[in-house]
DNA sequence: CTGAAAGCGCTTACAG
DNA sequence: CTGAAAGCGCTTACAG
């Protein structure tokens, strides 16, 4: 029973091809005509069915994004920029996730297959990397938002994660701290390498180079912060400052620190990567690089509709810039301040971070 | 040139028809038959198109997920539990908010009119429940994840808000607690309610009827917890628990009692709601009612999955019970250990919440 | 057990 | 400026 074109073309008196053309705005069509067939869609509150429009123009106005796992702290913002700028289009945004082993990656590839969507952003595909690039090579639009794109010309959306390791540095090079500790997220992740090369070159170009002892491995998770900190501790190998990957891994490390006795920032400065919202809650407040993660799934949302608009997807990843946030950890006095340093300061963008 | 039906029927020297059915498993086939079509499928790697299979059969096997907000902490878990159970059954989740004001609302509603779902998994809809409910009422098979569906027969999924703030309450009572400030979340959400009523009725029970100067209004925030306790702390006003209404306000009320130098839990005991990742990482770590986030996603999703094949859906809520998960913000005192107190334990899920 | 044909609800040459 | 007809890729009575 729900009302299709037929039913608006017969009540309007004119073929189902002319109101086609009135809701397209395809072809002349008389301005009377026109009225007539908008005011029974307007009566009738007729929306054309997706699934048909969708068969006849072979696109679905849809966007699939493929994401590893929802329930990672910054995911969220991604998320939200994405759908934002989709829906904004008029596009709808379908959820994928291929993280349950080979049955699932199955299920996303027969998704693929049966054309559910015109697009795909895809967010740090571990595993699917060259499946994804073999999609792409046949024609299906995409857009990463990863760092290794670098290493093959492929859409993305990345950040600039060395020049966040290498800020991170000069902040606590004017600080001046000459013994910092690295705590190193995943190895597969192309972003900890760009992290630490920028960190570590920055102390080199000051006649600082890294101690490797305080090189350590991390996994991007409170623990690893915690466990390094006092592995070296216990071992007597003396640090000023901290410099972790992520911000879960900087809060694990700055409440170690403070159960030996050290202040932060008098003792140890620390500095994190990603800004989500727990960094402006530790005790003391963390100073970390932010990540513009809302603005990528933004950007990336905005190449992938475009390229449906025919401008040529570009092969050089898009790259926007992190900032690094002063905050208490490494020296602001009041827990309530916050300042911006480096080329561009985000909008003070509300974090919807109530319940 | 992606290969269609008629490619798989005429490779294999049958009809549309025969192909279709082995696709479906329908009707009586020769088992010979069969078997050569389904080899033509395997080798040509067919997989029919969702567009076509969808105009044809007047579903999408797509379902619709309409969310307030993705940054809110907890989001990404119920996201999760729904995403898995979607998928697992074949289908596709198409990620919808109306969060962005009345335009919004109508780009929702149109991708209703569209028919671009089959079913609707909603969380929380604020401005949007008459308008769900209408859409419920004209047929759309309709599922919340929410509290205040307890008010009209709905399909819905919900936890024990009254029975956690009852467990809270009686944790603090064993701890001999008997002045608690509850900070209590935003008035519009029936979960606010429900928790204080719970919190309220078992100090009440016991002889100990809550002071109103000890129940304050709050908005889920960090700021408003530790703002909470400021105030009453300047005001000379005493209290020796405290139950906030989530975790972030339990956050901050913690970092305020600590600033005034009172010691947690001997001086003030405090307990939290939603046990988010955070909860485990605070100082001291924070006692908290678990939500079972993911669980209810889950639960939501089956329920429409199986509407979607002709059980009826229930009208009286699914509820999934909350669990009072003790850490060192009452009394714990390695912040490692961790144990659980009610009915029920949730399996001990691995928060994969890296980077 | 199998197939020809109509139909799902649109769009788009093609013809006028 | 407008419409009849074919087509998008499937499913499903209907007939055999």
């Amino acid at each position: 029973m729900p009302i299709t074109i037929a039913d608006v073309a017969s009540r309007a008196g004119v073929s189902k091809t002319t109101v086609s053309r009135v809701l397209n705005g395809k072809g002349e069509i008389h301005a009377r005509t026109a009225a007539r067939v908008r005011a029974v869609i307007d009566e009738l509150g007729y929306v054309p069915s997706a699934r048909a429009v969708g068969l006849a123009r072979g696109r679905t106005r849809v966007v699939g994004m493929l994401v590893p796992a929802l329930t990672w702290p910054w995911m969220g913002e991604v998320l939200q920029g994405a759908v934002d700028t989709v829906e904004s289009a008029g596009y709808g945004l379908m959820l994928l996730t291929c993280n349950r082993g080979e049955a699932s990656l199955r299920q996303f590839a027969s998704q693929v297959s049966a054309k559910s969507f015109d697009g795909l952003l895809v967010i740090e595909p571990e595993g699917s990397l060259d499946y994804i690039a073999e999609l792409h090579g046949r024609g299906l639009p995409v857009v990463l938002i990863d760092d290794r794109a670098h290493q093959r010309p492929f859409p993305s959306v990345a950040t600039t994660n060395r020049g966040g390791g290498e800020s991170a540095a000069r902040h606590l090079l004017e600080l001046g701290r000459r013994r910092p500790l690295v705590i190193k997220g995943c190895e597969e992740f192309g972003c900890t390498q760009e992290r630490l090369a920028g960190f570590a070159e920055t102390y080199h170009a000051a006649g600082l180079p890294l101690d490797p002892q305080l090189v350590v491995g991390g996994d991007f998770t409170f623990d690893c912060g915690s466990r390094a900190v006092s592995r070296l501790t216990e071992a007597g190998i003396d640090f000023d400052a901290v410099f972790a990957h992520n911000d879960l891994s900087a809060g694990g490390a700055l409440q170690a620190i403070r159960a030996t006795g050290r202040r932060i920032p008098q003792d140890v400065a620390v500095v994190g990567f990603d800004d989500i919202p727990y960094a402006a809650h530790t005790e003391p407040p963390l100073t970390t690089v932010h990540q513009p993660m809302r603005e990528m799934g933004e950007a990336a949302a905005r190449m992938l509709l475009s390229c449906f608009e025919g401008v040529p997807l570009p092969e050089a990843p898009s790259v926007i810039p992190t900032t690094l946030i002063v905050r208490g950890s490494t020296g602001v006095p009041s827990p309530a301040d916050r300042r911006a340093v480096g080329p561009r300061r985000p909008e003070p963008e509300p974090f919807p971070q109530i319940r």
